[in-house]
DNA sequence: TATGAATGAGAATTCATTCAT
DNA sequence: CATGAATGAATTCTCATTCAT
């Protein structure tokens, strides 16, 4: 690795920017906003990334990772696609709840990213998606879920209504259930959509 | 009658706020862009709208009336609650599909709303989402749901899916599969998994 | 005269511009907000008027040229330059007080009209200066005022010690005083200043 | 040390602001033309005050700061009342001639701050004209001015009689009388007026 | 590397003035 | 004469980015 990551200074730019990013949005940051709150100059922030746009992408990239990481890491043990599918709830509900301002981010500024980012394909969330219709397919083959089920239609499905999910649980002030409970409906009404 | 919306001038500025923010989101959008695009002077926009954030709520308020108003019509013939949930599936879609514009807009714009905006509360945004808890809820009174589905986190999931579906619909290019089949998936999961 | 004086409304927009001027000062007064107050459309001013600052002109001339009036009609019956000049102290205090709209203007906008009227030659107000310098002249060829006095530097300094009174008094909530009490003071300061 | 003012970009800016306001005024004034003035960009003003307001309020309380400290010094050797009021006319007037761009500045623009700067309250104006009713009172006191005078009234009167003068002297071009002479004139005027 | 003062392009908004009705 | 909707030039202020130190 090159010497730009090697100084906690980059990291400590990009916790900045999530935090100020889910506070005010992309465009509603400053660059000084962020490098206040990073403890750094304004200058030094482009010692480490290009520009704005870079900030983003680059904090896109290494809490995706992070997320991805994560996921995988909980989902390797267990060998049952329903079971997968209910644990990948779970556990990206948790992670929202823990990184609530990384969730913002990626929810909010996610959807407008190929507004001003023409050329960044955000590869790490389509890794992401794939995890859920890898299941699917497994499942299939198992012979546990519906073959004429379109796996590419259940990912985004799936995702979405987590997602939706969550950024209500987000925003909303009183949390009325817990998440958990939330986790376990959502992926009770799949399974059953989707059982063999 | 004010001099609001009686004329045609206040339309014209929405159609072109609506082309212009979803070619490139709410910020990268000038003003001068939605006037030209209107075919009006900059200052004319200033007599139909207080400033650049009144244009998009604006057009949020007149385009989700139009969307409430469209559904409204399309399932009030119908009595089953889960042809109406199959139903709203298919309309929702299809009004995606012919208003990509306004979706794109109401999808991407409506999530950083809280960012900019922090008065506005977007009410018709949450009666199109009642539409579907309602639904829910009749079905468990004639006992076509189960009773323990909870109905207002199947809106938020049933709606997310529907959601993250027509974005991935809107967006990518080659469109793999009929819209009307991501409906009827969609729907099904659902209908499936939340069956008495 | 042709027809541009003959409506009432040319005197009904002075009226109006004279509060609108004396409340936000000429830059910040919108004609617009002329137009409201005198009751008509704003294309209508342009009738009677050139332009903004043709408004204020002709504010100046029509209530110089009213101040002018008043005090000629007050001084006329009195021949001691003495009493003249307490009586101008008096009338000018007076007419401040029953026109504080006209005084503001003219104690503020006149001081910058330079500025954005080159070419405007304040005649009306240089002829009530004189009213003042023709009464030390008056004096002195009577004999009641000191010869070595120079009529210009008095009509100055005489005319900016009650300005500034007034501009105290107009201003000031509270009225430590009787204007007429200022007046008097005043004028025995000059009086006995330049008596012979 | 903060960055205001330790930096003489801020007096450039000041010493570039007061010869643009004196030659157009406040309200023609364009920022950029006190920016190219001063040799700085025009977002440089902005490092240094707060808006365009913020220039001409600070541009008062320096040069207001300036012809205090002046004046102060001028007196201070002087016991004699009636010395120092004749002193205080020389000084004031050889100071507006010796910067007429800050002199028609408070002249003009001090008029109508009270138009759009609602809340500043210039207290070294108000220091200033105390120093005249101080002098008054001082003379009272040693039995040299009349008791019945009032100190308020003079200090008012007195000023705005040096005031238009000097408005006079700075706005014609050719000057009649020399400026020494208009001030022994008024001062004379008064101190012949307020003799006990 | 790190700094942060300086830059200047860019954008929203205002409002005097016009002119078709 | 009267109207007031429409115009568009003009101006303040912001903020991403640079670069001398």
């Amino acid at each position: 690795m090159g010497k730009r990551k090697d100084n906690n200074k980059y990291y400590r730019i990009i916790e900045a920017a999530t935090k100020i990013f889910a506070q005010k949005g992309f465009y509603q940051a400053k660059v000084s906003d962020i490098a206040r709150e990073a403890g750094v100059a304004d200058g030094t922030i482009y010692i480490y990334f290009q520009n704005k746009d870079d900030i983003l992408i680059s904090l896109f990239e290494e809490q995706m990772q992070m997320v991805l990481d994560n996921m995988m890491a909980e989902l390797s043990p267990i060998t049952d696609p329903s079971e997968k599918l209910t644990r990948f709830a779970q556990v990206h509900l948790k992670l929202v709840q823990e990184n609530q301002d990384v969730a913002e981010i990626i929810q909010v500024e996610l959807r407008q990213s190929s507004k001003f980012m023409k050329e960044y394909k955000n590869e790490k969330f389509a890794k992401y998606l794939n995890i859920i219709s890898d299941i699917i397919r497994e499942g299939q083959e198992k012979g546990v879920f519906r073959k004429e089920v379109i796996p590419g239609v259940v990912k985004r499905a799936f995702f979405g209504a987590l997602d939706e999910m969550s950024r209500f649980w987000v925003l909303s002030s009183r949390k009325e259930y817990d998440i958990n409970t939330a986790a376990l409906q959502i992926s009770s009404y799949f399974l059953n959509g989707i059982r063999a």
